[in-house]
DNA sequence: CGGTCAGGATGACATTTGTCACTTACTCTA
DNA sequence: TAGAGTAAGTGACAAATGTCATCCTGACCG
């Protein structure tokens, strides 16, 4: 685990950052599917991704899910630290796309290290501004694309977080992340396949378009 | 001026903080529609808002925007931040709603004072989960809503932000501002006055529904 | 091997949004 | 006062998306 973590973060944080990271930060080991956070719960810790993907999901009033971001190894999500200073509770659902290692480090020492080491600080500004673009560019591709480049897009994202250009998922999982029909997708899968951009399998979707 | 900055920003930061912004600030009063920011220009500087909104806006890949949110008075935007201490391009375009009054901070004051003021590294966070949370409803708005829905909603902020619920715009700003055509905006403005939600008039639209 | 269930495909139809063209109404200026 | 320009309304049509029902296929289990 040490090992992991001076890998991914070695090279952003103090070794004095680094030790106490390691002392009290929680190791996990999470497999693929796992909600590791969830809307309304109060957040007591913050994830740091050592291996592995994380997709964060909104929710609307009926309980219909939409996917914001993916998070990979040496990204945290920001929004948990500010909810956490805050004392507030979740915005947001975390879920692990692939099996998952990372660090849960509490919410309080997060304020700490805030004052006490300028490279956290860095980093958290970092975090931010970095899913902040991010979120922009979700609004973008919700806003200008339709729904077929949508599709094509979250696939190809999928691909690159995963590092394997054959997703295993189903046309209804698909259809929960992009909030619209499980027939909606299917048509668009098909097309997609009729101008070559895709392989489809049962239970999977090789994507030729990368 | 310095009274506007002790009322706006004087319960947050320290004195001598407050002292450094009104020597280093660049003081402006700026009529509405104007741009003060724009896509693809570097950043110099950073507002801090004393008087008036600002709306903050997104451009696809045909020069069609989209409002994200509005700005009002003791807010900053903290994507300026983070691209001006970065040396990057600004992202979004920033345009008066109202006349408003700024304080236009250089960029590399923040960085030094991000080290030398807790308050004002206090003040960057805040902002960017404030922000933070505001993208998110401008997503949870594109997913989630129709466009009546969208509609009703762009107008209700509108007249948040003016303090105004007699709005003084078109059917073709509106238009620009969810990117759709106005055409559409006409139509369903028609159904929301049939529902009893707001009143029209030439140039000006009053909201009923606050 | 047959039954069940999940995943996927298809047809028909509805709703929402977008585009184009044209018309009407209002405002401003010469 | 008339003309020009902008703002707004309407009709017709197209495209995109969503819903419902039904059927087909593959995997799994008893």
């Amino acid at each position: 685990m040490r090992a992991e973590l001076q890998q991914q973060y070695g090279y952003l944080f103090e070794d004095e950052l680094l030790a106490e990271i390691d002392a009290t930060g929680m190791y996990k080991n999470i497999p693929q599917g796992q909600t590791i956070m969830d809307i309304g719960e109060p957040i007591t810790h913050m994830p740091l991704l050592l291996n592995g993907a994380i997709k964060i999901l909104r929710e609307d009033n009926e309980g219909d899910e939409l996917l914001l971001y993916f998070l990979e190894k040496g990204d945290t999500c920001a929004m948990t630290f500010s909810c956490g200073m805050g004392k507030t509770k979740s915005e947001i659902r975390a879920v692990t796309e692939s099996d998952t290692e990372l660090l849960m480090v509490p919410a309080q020492k997060m304020e700490v290290w805030m004052a006490k080491y300028p490279s956290w600080q860095q980093f958290i500004v970092d975090s931010y501004h970095t899913r902040m673009m991010e979120l922009l560019e979700t609004v973008d591709t919700l806003a200008f694309l339709r729904m077929d480049e949508r599709l094509l897009k979250h696939l190809q994202d999928k691909a690159k977080v995963t590092h394997d250009d054959s997703i295993h998922t189903t046309h209804q999982d698909i259809a929960y992340d992009l909030h619209t029909s499980r027939v909606v997708i299917s048509r668009l899968l098909k097309k997609l396949e009729k101008e070559g951009k895709i392989e489809m399998h049962r239970n999977h979707i090789k994507v030729l378009d990368l």
